[in-house]
RNA sequence: GGAUCGGUAGUUCAGUUGGUUAGAAUGCCGCCCUGUCACGGCGGAGGUCGCGGGUUCGAGUCCCGUCCGGUCCGCCA
């Protein structure tokens, strides 16, 4: 027998018990004849006492940080308890030891605040996933996983596994590619979701799938993205929009509750994408905090006039914000007080690249009900007040002000309010709050190519009220800078977004299951009828032989662990995760293949 | 594809305007220590300042290039 107890179970009842510990040396205390050493595996550390009569076999063989030991002991109390340790009431006083295997110096430290820096954890990964602080997110992971199979398991959801190697559908994110040696010339790609299998499923009568899988996209990383991440991918038959709402905020509520302890009993909030854009910024909210995005730009008359908050007229502005197509406006709250200095750090912050404003204009509305602003020179205190009124802001609310391109600054206005609330304190990491983001445009214009693509997927279904505008329009786009006028930038889509605190967690739509239907989507997208039947000839054959209606959704499982864990990166959340540039620095992967696995694979390499 | 920050001891970092022998903490090694648990005390070893080139009497420090890492923009149906 190995080990008779863990390093984390023996406590005060256990006292005069003979036992057998196994694991890992956490650190040596030596004190002249007596020697102190925490014994640490996955469930915990239990201190060993090493008494005078092995000092001569510690000599011989002495330990050293992270050497694999036995232990033979007896348990006892201890006289100096440890409260931050849940051993912490006994020892065990060693009788004999083993040595089962010597380890080098760890080049960090296994601690919970380890001295390693990013890099070198991931180098010596099974090294870092000693430490206490990840094991805790993968238990988490853990959690999260087993809750989700629990609750879709009693819904009557089946695990159903699809394959890895698939055909490439250059719609959309890259694929990665695994050569065929026995095709030669010839590719699989890995998916990137596995869409349209859970949609074959539906039409096999399968009418509750879900898979917790691996899915795959080459494009960059961030911090919250990896080459290779993990979806919880559910697909139902059946149902209307309505019905996936509530199975899957079901869901989230019933991992909060296994995971976190937290009872989420309101109703998630629900918003449209449209509501979202225009009182955002955003099209996945942080509803945390309110700080709502005010629409100055509707302030304004030609003539400089303000008009009354909540009445609308079309038109420009004028002094600093003279041509701008969009004027936004938030109010922090509190931050009247903000010094010269604070101010100009907020100019510059939205004037870096990644922002890319010109300028940002303050407006202070001081608590004694008057008003300063770094466009004095323009307004008088009589129009500020109407602004503030328009940004529904307080007296000791500051209101920043941006103007500029529609898209450009209303990302920037939605960057500047997460800014606000993060430097304010306002997201906190332990609160939670869901959100559902619905009626997303079912088509985007893409510039370069001057067609429309599937904001979603091309398989997601439009309002059934704007069916009909879909199939009677033709998706040609006479005049690139007018596509806002065709009948297509306003077709809405049965697609939704769950968002938990500013980050979107899910996403998924009904599904088109009609092939008619299916087939005008990939015309409208610009896909020739040759070119849809050669890429999705299968889906749409199999939409001939009684494909229920269905629709599904996606949780990006990472993400949602590392949210869960207070965590911005979902590395932290990924046993063996890869680096900002895709590689496994452990590995040292992806790496040159040799000649002779090239030639069977019939390819030559030429790199530029 | 682009922006930006960083690379100095095993590790995490400091290093002034370019100026004598590049420091601290921690880890490591040795000695001492019977109640520690971030043990303590004394002593010691440990450096191609990422790499290449340039400016200079002199470069860790300035310039150019390059490699590696972090963050972000583009991208991610």
């Amino acid at each position: 027998m190995f080990r008779s107890h863990t390093c984390g179970e023996l406590r005060l009842h256990n006292v005069g018990a003979g036992v057998t510990l196994a694991g890992w040396v956490q650190t040596v205390r030596k004190f002249g004849s007596i020697t102190f050493v925490d014994l640490r595996d996955r469930y915990g550390i239990t201190q060993l006492l090493f008494g005078e009569t092995l000092n001569e076999q510690l000599d011989t063989n002495p330990l050293g940080r992270e050497f694999v030991i036995q232990v033979k002991g007896t348990v006892t109390e201890r006289s100096n308890k440890n409260t931050n340790l849940s051993t912490g009431d006994i020892e065990v006083t060693v009788a004999s030891f083993t040595i089962l295997n010597k380890s080098a110096v760890p080049p960090f430290t296994i601690q919970d605040d380890t001295d390693g820096g990013d890099d070198l954890r991931m180098k010596y990964r099974f090294l870092d996933l000693r430490r206490a602080a990840v094991k805790r997110n993968l238990e988490l992971r853990y959690a999260v996983n087993r809750a989700t199979r629990d609750y879709l398991h009693r819904q009557n959801f089946m695990d159903i596994e699809t394959p890895f190697l698939i055909k490439s559908t250059p719609e959309g994110a890259r694929d990665f590619v695994v050569p065929s040696r026995m095709n030669p010339g010839q590719f699989y790609a890995l998916p990137q979701s596995p869409q349209t299998f859970k949609q074959l499923l539906m039409v096999s009568g399968y009418d509750r799938y879900y898979q917790i899988v691996k899915c795959f996209r080459d494009e960059d990383l961030r911090a919250d993205r990896q080459p290779e991440f993990t979806q919880i991918d559910c697909e139902m038959a059946f149902v209307e929009q309505e019905d996936i709402l509530n199975m899957f905020e079901g869901l989230i509520k019933y991992i909060f509750k296994q995971v976190k302890d937290i009872d989420y009993t309101e109703a998630v909030e629900r918003m449209t994408w449209e509501d979202a854009m225009w009182n955002y910024g955003n099209d996945k909210p942080d509803i945390r905090f309110d700080m709502k995005v005010a629409n100055l730009k509707s302030a304004f008359n030609k003539g400089g006039e303000i008009a009354a908050p909540g009445e609308l007229i079309n038109g420009a502005g004028f002094g600093v914000f003279d041509n701008a197509e969009t004027v936004v406006a938030i109010a922090v709250p509190g931050a009247a007080e903000y010094s010269r200095k604070q101010l100009d750090e907020l100019t510059d912050w939205v004037k870096r690249p990644q922002i890319g404003m010109q300028g940002l204009v303050n407006i202070k509305y001081n608590l004694d009900g008057s008003l300063k602003s770094s466009v004095d020179k323009f307004y008088n205190e009589e129009k500020l007040k109407a602004i503030a009124a328009f940004a529904n802001a307080q007296p000791g609310d500051l209101i920043l002000v941006l103007a500029g391109a529609e898209e450009r600054t209303r990302k920037a206005i939605s960057e500047l309010r997460l800014e606000l609330g993060e430097r304010l304190g306002l997201r906190k990491k332990d609160e939670f709050k869901l959100l559902w983001v619905l009626d997303f445009p079912l088509f985007e214009y893409a510039e370069d190519d001057n067609r429309w693509v599937a904001r979603h997927h091309p398989f997601t279904s439009p309002k059934p009220a704007q069916i009909e505008t879909m199939i009677n329009n033709s998706p040609l786009i006479e005049n690139a800078t007018e596509y806002l006028k065709h009948p297509y930038s306003n077709i809405k889509a049965n697609a939704y977004d769950m968002v938990l605190n500013g980050n979107e967690i899910g996403g998924g739509s009904i599904r088109i299951y009609q092939r008619e239907l299916q087939e005008k989507m990939f015309a409208a997208l610009g896909m020739s009828e040759e070119e849809a039947l050669h890429k999705f000839g299968f889906l749409l054959g199999a939409f001939e032989y009684g494909a229920p209606p269905h629709g599904g959704i996606a949780f990006g499982f990472d993400r949602l662990c590392a949210i869960l864990g207070g965590s911005e990166s979902i590395r932290d959340f990924i046993a063996f995760p890869k680096n900002n540039s895709g590689r496994d620095v452990m590995l040292d992967a992806p790496a040159s293949i040799d000649n002779k696995q090239l030639d069977e694979l019939n390819i030559k390499l030429d790199i530029k």
